[in-house]
DNA sequence: TTAGATGCAAAGGGTTTGCAACGTC
DNA sequence: GACGTTGCAAACCCTTTGCATCTAA
């Protein structure tokens, strides 16, 4: 699973994804990093983006989450932190709250499994869509 | 998002599904399922077996889990409940702890959003991994 | 009787990958 | 110069879906 591999050079294509998605707070999918960076680099291909966000993943300089949807998103945040995600609108906000390492401990303790980090989501409803108008 | 149409019907299909899902603390893929289920109804489809999933994932009977992998696992419990994911062998645990209903309160406090609930799951190495040799 | 459910197979769609050319160190 | 990286396009693979047929209520 870890890779012991080069990923020595930082491209053009590496440092531009990285900047975009550090440039933000939207936790976006691949396809919108694309986009943008097509602005800079406008034949940049798709699959380099994916393989530069797996590649800066197990770098541990970006997160990927996948919260029930059938796409991936990610954050240029590579400090752990919590998440909420709107069931109206699928965004994903970060959650301003420490996380609690004490948990890790006691599931340790619990269960004898060596816990290396854990995440959380809040799901519900965002203050903008709350104000619109319910709908079937 | 809602939706209220009928799914009066408890075909031998979706009872069969539903036992077979509650009968192992697994955490199944569909796939996983649809074999399991074939040993009773041979010439059942995966079709079947997906469609049914999402319907018993809309009446509240089950939860669908992704975590990380592409491809979801499904637990019988409906019941929230927090997760442990081995990194190494894949597996998914129950972890018993209770939910932490209290943190859904202060996050809709510090974020004017609506909370209905979170997930947590813990990453690491469950106690059978942690006994194997550590290979590159 | 009839609307919901099934089987089958094809389509969908996000992500990965093989390969030749390219660019970084 | 060597080897990681890119662009392109095809392949992957899990999941969904259209349709004719079937069946639970």
């Amino acid at each position: 699973m870890t890779r012991k591999k080069g990923f020595t050079r930082m491209t053009k294509q590496r440092r531009i994804i990285l900047d975009v998605l550090r440039s933000t707070t939207s936790h976006p999918t691949a396809d919108w990093l694309y986009e943008k960076v097509k602005d800079k680099i406008p034949n940049i291909s798709l699959g380099t983006v994916y393989r530069n966000l797996n590649i800066l993943k197990e770098m541990n300089e970006i997160m990927e989450l996948n919260y029930g949807s059938t796409y991936s998103r990610f954050d240029g945040n590579p400090q752990n932190h919590y998440h909420f995600v709107c069931e109206r609108c699928g965004r994903v906000f970060d959650i301003d709250e420490e996380v609690h390492r004490e948990m890790d401990r006691r599931v340790e303790e619990k269960t004898g499994f060596t816990v290396r980090y854990h995440r959380m989501e809040f799901y519900g409803t965002c203050r903008e869509c709350q104000n619109e108008k319910e709908e079937e």
